[in-house]
RNA sequence: GGGAGCAUAGCUCAGCUGGGAGAGCAUCUGCCUUACAAGCAGAGGGUCACAGGUUCGAGCCCUGUUGUUCCCACCA
């Protein structure tokens, strides 16, 4: 028989443990038809990404559900994989580039993406490697990459079929531009924050000297690419203005007055200076009143060549200083008004995003819109929790065009081709030779890459095999569970959902589980710039994989933030020390010859007590798991483990441990029968030290991981025996409080008689009570009289503790009085209760015995303390 | 402007379908009771944000108020 070491070391235990499953190839899903599947795919993580705690909660609440339903004798699949991030890994190689002093240009395409292909070698798998610390049970046999073949070869699918479907266009639209990734960004992708910022009130000169018009801008230096004024159609104080013309200043350009029914009249002035090229609404208006676009920025942030002279090649802000200096030395700034406005930002980078006109690729959304929104209307996917259909539903009816062609070179390459004769777009599926319409050999390929969510968009079945029917795509798709935060629902969940419909023609996922954020212990964001990350992988480090997994799961609600502190990692920790010293102590009293884990057939009552809780245990925790609620199922195994096992059963072993013969072999016998079957809850939650535990209790099988997840079983039921036990548990702990208001020290022993109403169990529990209460003998007898002992009244007895010498015949009055005045007051509360017409007809007749049953003991109780205290008087 | 979440012990949070308020940490007391001091036994501490309502009965359901966090929209 091995034993444990005398402290629990996670470091040395969890990468061995880690590689003997590895090596068992028991995360290997072996597509078995007889079994009903269970699949999770992961979402796959940035390969430029580093482990952090939102990684580290979604991968636990994966890996807890996929080794339960593991062990539920599910088929179970979870798929892992890393995403090519298209903006980030890309920004990473220029990076490099540029401390090289060259430019991805200087390198050229083809010497890029092999120098990202070799970071993505060198790095790509640490993100992977990371996931393993953390004990996530994945196939790794099975896993993926989104640029991979097989992915690469569905995005083109998709793109193909959505072209032929005429869902994606190429068009020229106001889009969201980053001038420092130097690419386009979709509508999801820019986040908004309110910064201080200036309101330019400027005067426009009417163009035939009848006077101006004032309007107020905070970008004045959009004003080169003015071809309009704006006014509201029903503004009684413009409504002259409107079909004249205004001289934009210092381009002395004129530019025409329109009415909009966009325009606010009560905002500002009334007016609105329209720039169609910098302004998705001015756009809009734009195309209504079929108004020129002026460009006149560059790509990453200059002014052109289309603005006077002196503020070409500037800076944004730059030339919006000298240009305000300018308007107003020329009379046309009337005042500077302080101002918060909300600018988005780029949410990779940061960078204030430039609205502009231009050629990009667009998926149309409408028309993929509504399957999407009736597959988790008619419940084939369900939100947990279910509030999340909501934001879900609202972003999916508002839904806008999705820009999806990014100015960038890792990703993929979108698969058209443009003819230099005729200037048709040819889309397909291989590298044509001609174009498609004229046949001419002179085409080139679109030289932009595609929205690296437009690859994950199709993760659930790409990775699967799809477009091929491979066994796998028929056998694990629909995934069951996707496992993820709430802040990428619009930049994945539901382009899944849109993109499974289409193509599928099923939902990808039956169920989404959606969690919080991990924030620090005082409710801050985790950030890079606030450094108050904490990392998983020291964590993991320092406390062990567990204790970290236990922590996240423990008080985990479906889509709730969590605070995470040390102080809470130290307490999983405990936990798993506690686990870890029961069992050594089990371990102590076996031997080689201690048979597999099972019930014996004598039956002690407190052996009845902590089966039947370990019964109720496995069903309510596999129904709390089923309905994902694994901060509950973790807090039941807490509180059975250390309360029930630990501080009650262990401790009542011990009395048959120590007498030995038949009781001991029982008692035994049922330690390692608990322990065994705790560990096996407990393993999705904790896996390794329940795998190191267990394969040192004698055992059937070879991994605790593969082994039956306990279940429910009526026979094991002993709810009368463990109601009795629970008698004895109050009697025992009304003498401990007794004894510890006294300040009795435990190894002062005290004789202690008790006379009941329940005789039997009472004998029974004498043992225990001489054991756990620090008694030297318990007698059960009838009207005891003993001057000055303690009494102690529980519901079913009187119990004395003859203490003369330490009791203090005052303060036990009080103490009667006080005990007294509580079941007065609570028997009163019963008997309200009991005269209420309204609660006898109405309330559930198991409801009713309980109060009365409660109301009786109670009457009892008051009539023994009224004794007691007449004894003392 | 629209929507959502949260408000329970000093702190962090549970409390699943309404039936006399819980855990961990912290505090206090007593214990090295031969698995565990990272522990054991005990104690104190809560008009469950506020105001109404439904109900025999509300932390839980409804309405409103306040505070707080977040999401969406983007009035130049």
């Amino acid at each position: 028989m091995k034993d444990l070491a005398t402290k629990y070391n996670p470091s040395e235990v969890e990468d061995r443990i880690y590689a003997s499953w590895l090596e068992g190839k028991y995360f290997h899903a072996n597509l078995d038809e007889s079994k009903k599947p269970y699949t999770i795919v992961i979402p796959p993580p940035n390969i430029t990404g580093q482990l952090h705690m939102g990684h580290a909660l979604d991968n636990t609440l994966q890996d807890i559900l996929i080794r339960y339903h593991r062990m539920k004798g599910f088929d179970t699949l979870w798929l892992p994989g890393t995403d090519h991030a298209s903006i980030a890994t890309e920004a990473k190689i220029v990076e490099a580039l540029k401390a090289e002093g060259i430019t991805k240009q200087d390198l050229g395409r083809e010497a890029f993406l092999k120098r990202a292909w070799d970071w993505k070698k060198q790095y790509g798998g640490r993100i992977v490697e990371q996931l393993k610390k953390l004990g996530s049970s994945c196939d790794w046999d099975r896993e993926r990459f989104t640029l991979d073949e097989g992915c690469s070869k569905a995005v083109v699918e998709v793109f193909n079929r959505l072209y032929e479907k005429d869902l994606i266009y190429r068009g020229e639209r106001i889009i969201n531009w980053c001038p420092h990734c130097l690419t386009s960004i979709s509508d999801a992708e820019v986040e908004y924050e309110e910064k201080d910022g200036s309101f330019w009130h400027l005067r426009y000169p009417l163009a035939d000297g009848s006077g101006d018009v004032k309007l107020a801008t905070t970008r004045p230096e959009t004003m080169f690419g003015d071809t309009a004024v704006a006014v509201h159609p029903d503004d009684e104080r413009y409504k002259h203005l409107i079909g004249k013309t205004v001289i934009l200043p210092i381009m002395n350009k004129e530019i025409p007055i329109v009415a909009d029914e966009y325009v606010e009249p009560e905002f500002g002035t009334g007016v609105v200076k329209i720039t169609p090229a910098h302004d998705p609404n001015d756009f809009e208006v734009g195309l209504r009143h079929d108004l020129p676009i002026v460009n006149v920025m560059t790509d990453d942030g200059f002014m052109n060549d289309l603005v006077p002279e002196q503020y070409r090649g500037m800076e944004i802000y730059e030339c919006r200083k000298a240009l305000v200096k300018q308007l107003e030395e020329e009379g046309y700034l009337i005042k500077v008004e302080p101002m918060k406005h909300n600018v988005g930002t780029c949410y990779r980078c940061g960078t204030v995003v430039e609205p502009r006109v231009s050629k990009q690729w667009f998926v149309r959304m409408e028309p993929l819109a509504k399957p999407a929104i009736d597959c988790v209307k008619s419940g084939k996917t369900k939100f947990v929790p279910d509030r999340f259909d909501k934001i879900y539903f609202h972003w999916m009816e508002n839904i806008k065009d999705w820009c999806i062609s990014r100015q960038l070179w890792w990703g993929h390459r979108i698969p058209a081709w443009y003819c230099d004769d005729c200037g048709e777009i040819t889309v397909s599926r291989e590298t044509p030779t001609k174009c498609a319409h004229c046949g001419s050999e002179h085409i080139h390929q679109d030289p932009d890459t595609l929205d690296t969510w437009f690859s994950s968009a199709l993760w659930p079945f790409s990775t699967l095999g799809w477009p091929e029917e491979t066994p796998e795509l028929k056998h694990y798709f629909p995934t069951d569970t996707l496992v993820t935060g709430y802040d990428i629902i619009f930049f994945w969940v539901a382009r899944m959902i849109f993109s499974s419909c289409e193509q599928m023609h099923a939902e990808p996922f039956k169920t989404v589980l959606i969690h919080g954020l991990v924030r620090d212990a005082r409710g801050r964001k985790m950030s890079k710039s606030l450094g108050n990350g904490i990392d998983p992988l020291e964590i993991v480090e320092q406390y062990g994989a567990d204790a970290l997994r236990f922590t996240l799961a423990t008080g985990n609600a479906p889509g709730n933030d969590m605070r995470f502190s040390t102080e809470k990692v130290e307490a999983s920790r405990n936990f798993a020390n506690k686990i870890w010293n029961a069992a050594r102590f089990i371990l102590m009293n076996i031997d080689d010859s201690e048979p597999a884990p099972h019930v014996p057939d004598e039956l002690a009552i407190e052996d009845k007590w902590i089966i039947s809780k370990l019964n109720t245990l496995a069903k309510e925790v596999s129904n709390n798991i089923d309905n994902y609620e694994l901060g509950i199922a973790v807090q039941k195994l807490y509180d059975f483990i250390w309360d029930c096992f630990c501080d009650w059963y262990i401790e009542i072993a011990k009395i048959r441990l120590q007498q030995g013969g038949e009781g001991a072999k029982n008692a035994r016998a049922v330690l390692v029968y608990v322990l065994s079957n705790a560990l096996k809850l407990l393993h999705p939650f904790m896996p390794f030290i329940t795998e190191e535990i267990w394969l040192t209790l004698p055992h059937e099988g070879e991994s605790i991981m593969i082994s039956d997840y306990p279940e429910y079983d009526e026979s094991l039921d002993f709810a009368r025996d463990e109601q009795e036990f629970e008698r004895i548990m109050t009697a025992v702990k009304a003498i401990r409080n007794r004894r510890a208001e006294m300040n009795v020290p435990p190894s002062k022993k005290a004789e202690v008689f008790i006379d009941t109403a329940f005789e039997s169990t009472f004998m029974l529990g004498t043992e225990y009570m001489k054991r756990l209460a620090y008694a030297s003998a318990v007698t059960v007898c009838a009207d005891v009289e003993i001057e000055g002992a303690v009494q102690i009244i529980t519901e079913d007895a009187k119990i004395f503790i003859p203490m003369n010498e330490l009791v203090d015949l005052d303060a036990e009055k009080a103490r009667l009085e006080k005990e007294l005045a509580a079941a007065e007051k609570d028997l009163g509360f019963f008997a309200k209760k009991l005269d209420n017409p309204g609660f006898m007809s109405k309330a559930p007749e198991a409801e009713i015995e309980k109060t009365k049953a409660s109301a009786a003991k109670l009457e009892e109780k008051i009539k023994m303390i009224k004794e007691s205290l007449e004894k003392l008087a």
